[in-house]
DNA sequence: GACTATATATAGCACAACTATCTATCCGAC
DNA sequence: GTCGGATAGATAGTTGTGCTATATATAGTC
């Protein structure tokens, strides 16, 4: 991981997820578009992705098959009807959060660079 | 919390840096300000704040004082230089971020509207 | 045959944020 | 005067998630 392990912590979901909404994907995939789609600053290891895709699975957002007829023994995960709308509740949570730490960062910003004594 | 808790990890400090970037604050006044232009969102409790204020100052961000010049006992803290270059860093490590979950959050939720299963 | 990339999995650790609990002061209502 | 609520700070112990380390196995390449 790039950034700071705590950063990435509590969107990871909404990552896998995401990657999950245009298909079926496996998890070695997963962890390719992820990586991918964060211009490489996002890595999600093994040992991270694996343990949270059963979690979701026992959570009931995604399911999971294996199928080799793609060549290879692979296990495809897919979102479930509970796991898209987990997926837009995770959303728009997020995008809420975001706006919480603007409306505190901007102001903070701003005042660093007029100066940390202003008299 | 209203949030998720570990959706506010890893930018807790980056909240409690903010708040005190336009001058001194202390403990409860930092709880009250993040809540309030958090629309109550954000609740630090005070059992989470009170240590991690304490591992701010001993990581050298923060500098902290007694005074009851302002009629009660207050402890006061301030951020010291290295405070004001973290709370830069990790505002731009923050901005970098959304911009990853952005990207990979926007075709998803695109995809969720064209519907699940597109053909 | 050796090595890399692909593919999945689990055990055990680290640590931040949580809950619960404690102490103490100030202030207005009663 | 005292009761409750807001103010103000602190610590002990738990929980959960992402981490490292490690294991297995196959496919393709040199």
């Amino acid at each position: 991981m790039t950034f700071d392990r705590d950063l990435v912590r509590g969107s990871l979901d909404l990552m896998v997820l995401s990657a999950l909404a245009e298909g079926p994907q496996y998890g070695y995939l997963i962890q390719k578009r992820i990586r991918e789609a964060s211009g490489n600053l996002v890595r999600i290891q093994a040992g991270t992705l694996y343990p949270l895709l059963h979690r979701l699975e026992s959570d009931g957002a995604i399911t999971s098959r294996w199928d080799d007829t793609t060549g290879r023994d692979r296990k495809w995960y897919e979102l479930t009807p509970t796991g898209r709308r987990m997926l837009q509740d995770q959303a728009s949570q997020w995008q809420e959060y975001v706006n919480c730490i603007r409306r505190l960062l901007n102001p903070a910003l701003a005042a660093l660079r007029i100066g940390p004594e202003p008299t």
